[in-house]
DNA sequence: TTAAATTTTTAGACTAATCTAAAAATTAAT
DNA sequence: ATTAATTTTTAGATTAGTCTAAAAATTTAA
């Protein structure tokens, strides 16, 4: 049997999959050290770790990708993560700010009949409340096409499907204008000096949003 | 603001707690090293610490005893391991020898936030599914009288409360014979040579049972 | 009340995770 | 193509938690 990863190796091992895009896009150092707040040298020796644990393929210089065996237990911790934000905020009445955190620490209770319980126990949820998808007990996601509102042109349309941050300074200023999940949106003006565009918001009227903002927020066709 | 205990700390103040019996008995070198699986030596380093940290008294070689905030610690980890264990069994249908494992690790999740949420949640239960009391968001415990099957006599009789114990075997073994929380039982006769004891059990007729296990229960009267 | 047994503490060492400072390799700019 | 800037790795320390072995204190027994 082989031992489980500590806290620490969980954390790298989840920062390396939601830095690296796909394809394996190689993930540098200095990305790990900044996203995990510690020093470079400290991820030169944690990947030499990681490396040696085959879960990270890794060459000198040249940045990391995850291995397979890496990505399962990446995504079984990102599984957990998302499953526990669902239950913080549909069960306890947590608001989608403040729930980030505390997952942090929920994402690295180990016991797999417990995250399967909790699974059915929400009703087997496909998304996070930040629109973010649930990967199942085999680590399959499935995750429909989306793009960001800035990338959108005018008189294009669509359903708020997601935000691709957590800080909960962004997620609040959201609630207060209610932008919320599930909404219409349709863009009328895009403004080319700064970015910043003129939507229609479900039947709440027009509002103006900035790059910031728009750069965070995922659409989905209105199909 | 104090920074807070790292979860091996946690785990001293909790044992602590639970070795001292009321009033404060000094808790031994030993009997830590024992209750923690770890080696006399390792307790010595910690006692110190958490000394330092005014958490627990400590006179060297007499043993120690927590202060106030140890207690308080103590309490708030208590109150988390026993709120979690009442979620486990009643929410997502664990077995009552099932989730002693899993609490000692979400008792170390720390959001006072969370903790009252899923209090309330709970509905605010009273104890857990051993029958051990959950301590309020002040640390306050209520506890009624109550003894063990072993001390009694023949012919008294109570409400079984509940279980010293959380090892699965005695839970499992508990479950087999019928014998649950909230049912009546007499006490028929008792073998002085073992200890023996032959009851009568709700209405599911008479059975005998071990020192090793009437020992292990807990019967309150039944007024 | 000495001696023996037990308990507890100290001394010294180890691992995981971290840091700073400096060296080495890579990448970008002249 | 050199040089300069940046990134990454190594070297050497540090802290928390742990261990073994040995010394010191306490408790128990003769
Ligand atoms: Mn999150
Ligand atoms: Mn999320
Ligand atoms: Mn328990
Ligand atoms: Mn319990």
């Amino acid at each position: 049997m082989k031992k489980s990863l500590s806290l620490t190796e969980e954390n790298y091992i989840k920062a390396i999959f939601q830095i690296g895009t796909t394809p394996e896009s190689n993930v540098s150092t200095n990305a790990l050290a900044d996203n995990l707040q510690t020093k470079p040298a400290t991820v030169s020796d944690m990947i030499k770790k990681l490396s040696h644990k085959k879960l990270i393929f890794y060459e000198k210089y040249k940045g990391v990708t995850l291995s397979a065996s890496g990505s399962k237990e990446a995504l079984k911790i990102i599984r957990k993560h998302r499953l526990w934000e669902v239950f913080l905020v549909n069960h306890l009445n947590f608001k989608w700010d403040q729930v980030h955190e505390i997952a942090e620490q929920l994402e690295h209770i180990k016991s797999s009949e417990l995250v399967n319980r909790l699974d059915d126990f929400l009703g087997n949820p496909t998304i996070d409340p930040h629109g973010d998808p649930i990967p199942d007990a085999n680590g399959q996601v499935q995750l429909g096409p989306s793009k960001l509102l800035s990338e959108m042109t005018s008189h294009e349309n669509g359903i708020i499907v997601g935000v691709k941050n957590e800080d909960p300074l962004l997620l609040q200023h959201l609630d207060k204008i209610n932008v919320r999940l599930g909404l219409h949106i349709e863009v009328t003006e895009v403004n080319d000096f700064d970015q910043s565009i003129q939507v229609k918001l479900a039947d709440l009227g027009t509002m103006f949003l900035s790059e910031k903002i728009t750069s965070q927020i995922l659409i989905a066709k209105n199909l």
